[in-house]
RNA sequence: GGGGGGAUACCAAAGUGGCCAACUGGGGCAGACUGUAAAUCUGCUGGCGCGAGCCUUCGCAGGUUCAAAUCCUGCUCCCCCCA
């Protein structure tokens, strides 16, 4: 099958980089490609110890996605050895070693949910315990001496760990070696990566020259800001939306980013051709209201389908938009006759994790019954043979409390 | 190898014998406001108890004391400087 033309490959490959380096290079290995008809070979390694994927993976695995839709041959890379290094970007300290078992366990679920972006039909999945597992001390240190400290600490989370008298261990400085020498391993042509990926995918390229390969070409993709407006989205910061959530769960956080995310997350994270971004740039700063309505049921939809989606939007509209109680709530039932104090009731339905703080939100007004708050923290309730209620706790959760009837 | 500094709640950081469940900031939660949000203002932010009140917490383990986050001893971990 044919490849299209190079100018149109790089219209989709640009899309929401920071940087190709060098892009030019790129355009040469496309052209080269497409003379030979020979797919390029597109690394991106993964982390096994971190199995639950949220959109900011998604990010860079759509980017992936889209070099699989020009033809091209993915790559994944489990980095079960690397695992035992802990990637040193970002704060992260060393990880625990992970028994062979989880990772095998942790790669398949990793598969699992990259399988919902990626064509899995044609994606070669590969461990680097294969090839770095199989070097000795030797080799090693051979490996050591292609790059200088000075260099090393080049790298940014190096040296502000190193400013902040943040322990850096030794081994840490392996990381990106071991990265590298991945791509030597795989003469790979491009290697994906977030921004902070850049130092370690340089790195492979340097090695790769080493070793008289033509060295791969690096594309940053930005990382996703998460729903917090500040931070990257990350698990560790409570601050991302996971690949497999609930459609009513994954349409109300998307929701609840701020104005200024809407713009990049449809550039990163749908599938609106390129040639619109531009109005829907203009959209998301003249209607943000809507837009964001429209971005929260595009990706809800892609994630799941457009009945969980429509589902999904009616169920926030009427919670936060109109203040209106959802359908379909959990319903507790109690004996008819019975009386119960509302502390009790609360701690029943599960939607806090203690006591004080249920006395805390009723006396915060946090908690209406049928649209009426409810601030007396002794607050106890009779169940007659009819009662049927409305319960609501803090901002969104809802339950229905009912008597058995009799 | 030598010298010095440090470990406090989700994070950062005060506190150096009782006034400490522990200042303050961030974060989080709730309320007001709103187009969801952000911003702003207000309150809350260890647990048990309707409540008076009680219990547990300041790296770990012991000790001194009527009383310790604060003093002593040992241990673990971290950082800096010199070599």
């Amino acid at each position: 099958m044919g490849f299209p033309s190079v100018e149109e490959q790089m219209e989709v490959i640009r899309r929401g980089t920071v940087e190709i380096i060098p892009e030019e290079e790129l355009e040469d290995k496309l052209k080269k490609s497409l003379e030979e008809n020979r797919p390029l070979k597109i690394k991106l390694g993964c982390d096994p110890t971190r199995p639950d994927l949220h959109l900011g993976h998604s990010v860079i695995l759509r980017k992936l996605r889209q070099f699989q839709d020009l033809g091209h041959e993915a790559i994944l890379i489990i980095g079960d050895f690397t695992g035992l290094i802990g990637d040193p970007s970002g704060q992260n300290k060393t990880r625990p070693a992970l028994s062979p078992e989880e990772i095998e366990k942790n790669a398949k679920s990793y598969f699992d949910q990259a399988s919902l972006i990626l064509d899995e039909e044609k994606t070669t999945i590969k461990y680097n315990s294969e090839w770095l597992g199989k070097m000795n001390f030797e080799d090693v240190i051979r490996l050591s001496s292609k790059l200088t400290v000075a260099r090393m600490i080049e790298r940014d989370d190096f040296s502000r760990r190193f400013e902040n008298n943040d322990p850096i261990s030794l081994h840490e400085f392996l990381y990106p070696l071991a990265q590298g020498q991945d791509s030597v391993e795989l003469e790979s042509d491009v290697e994906l990566g977030g921004t902070d990926q850049k130092f370690n995918l340089l790195v492979g390229r340097q090695l790769q020259k080493e070793q008289d390969q033509n060295p791969q070409v690096c594309l940053m993709m930005p990382l996703l800001v998460g729903p917090d407006g500040v931070n990257k989205m990350s698990k560790s910061y409570d601050n991302y939306i996971g690949l497999t959530e609930e459609p009513r769960e994954m349409y109300g956080k998307i929701l609840s980013i701020p104005d200024e995310l809407i713009y990049p997350y449809f550039e990163l994270l749908t599938d609106i051709p390129v040639e619109q971004l531009p109005e829907y740039k203009q959209k998301a700063e003249e209607d943000p209201r809507n837009t964001k309505h429209e971005l929260a049921y595009t990706i809800t939809r892609l994630y799941h389908n457009q009945n969980a989606a429509d589902d999904a939007r009616k169920y926030i509209e009427q919670t936060l938009v109109k203040n209106e109680v959802p359908e379909d709530i959990p319903v507790l039932t109690f004996e008819a006759g019975s009386e119960h104090r509302l502390l009790d009731i609360i701690k029943e339905t599960g939607f806090t994790d203690s006591n004080a703080e249920t006395k805390r939100l009723i006396q915060q007004g946090g908690v209406a019954i049928d649209g009426e708050k409810i601030t007396d923290k002794g607050y106890s309730m009779t169940f007659k043979a009819d009662t049927d209620v409305t319960l609501k706790v803090g901002k969104r959760n809802f339950c229905r409390l009912t008597s058995n009837g009799v």
